[in-house]
DNA sequence: AAGTTATGTGACCATCAGGTCACATGTCAA
DNA sequence: TTGACATGTGACCTGATGGTCACATAACTT
């Protein structure tokens, strides 16, 4: 298994994704708090968690018997890269910004 | 399935992502010229086109009997936006800039 | 019209991935 | 040290996914 393989697999299902959103919204969250979140086992959730961290996507910290969790946006970015250059990245974000602009009006 | 569980179930497989790489070169080929391409079948690769379209990663345009497709990178720049705010792509691209740098160099 | 070329469909099978559970380890607090 | 708390492991079942094939449709060429 590749490094890209591991991460676009760990995007794939929609709980990580989610959990995820969950840490770019607050980071250095623990298997605890972060399974309160979810309708899942604590089992499910810490399975999750180990595939994301696996794919570089999560870092963590231990702190004591707790394990903080935090979001390593890098991998993210690389995906970006690897399909939008730089004029297409201007190009797109400006229709991305045309596109809520004209949301926001209606 | 949601539009965005498409998009990231789309670009969990290597040879879609594959598919992707080869569109990003060059735009416009058909499916037979990307079969040359892969180590598959003609159906596999039929397959795989499919799920790409309707995740929105690739559009595509007929010309005859023939099916020309192109890369369609917006779904991409999305799933950046949606974990990477303005101030950490700022961070970020310095760091993976500095990184090639410093590749470079060595 | 007949043959060739480009693509589409549905069934089929093997493998993989999500989720749960029983059980286990390590840490804090009194 | 005893109990409660936070996390880790391996087995297990079920549903989804990747790839192939037989068959079918549609368009270009001569």
């Amino acid at each position: 298994m590749t490094d890209d393989d591991r991460v676009f697999k760990a995007l794939a299902d929609p709980s990580r994704r989610f959990l995820l959103d969950l840490l770019f919204a607050r980071d250095g969250r623990t298997l605890t708090e972060l399974e309160s979140e979810l309708e899942m086992t604590r089992f499910g959730v810490a399975k999750h968690l180990k595939v994301l961290e696996e794919a570089g996507l999560v870092v963590t910290r231990r702190s004591g018997r707790e394990k903080l969790h935090f979001l390593n946006a890098i991998p993210i970015r690389q995906i970006h890269d690897r399909w939008i250059d730089k004029y297409t990245e201007h190009q797109i974000t400006t229709l991305i910004d045309l596109k809520r602009t004209l949301e926001e009006e209606s």
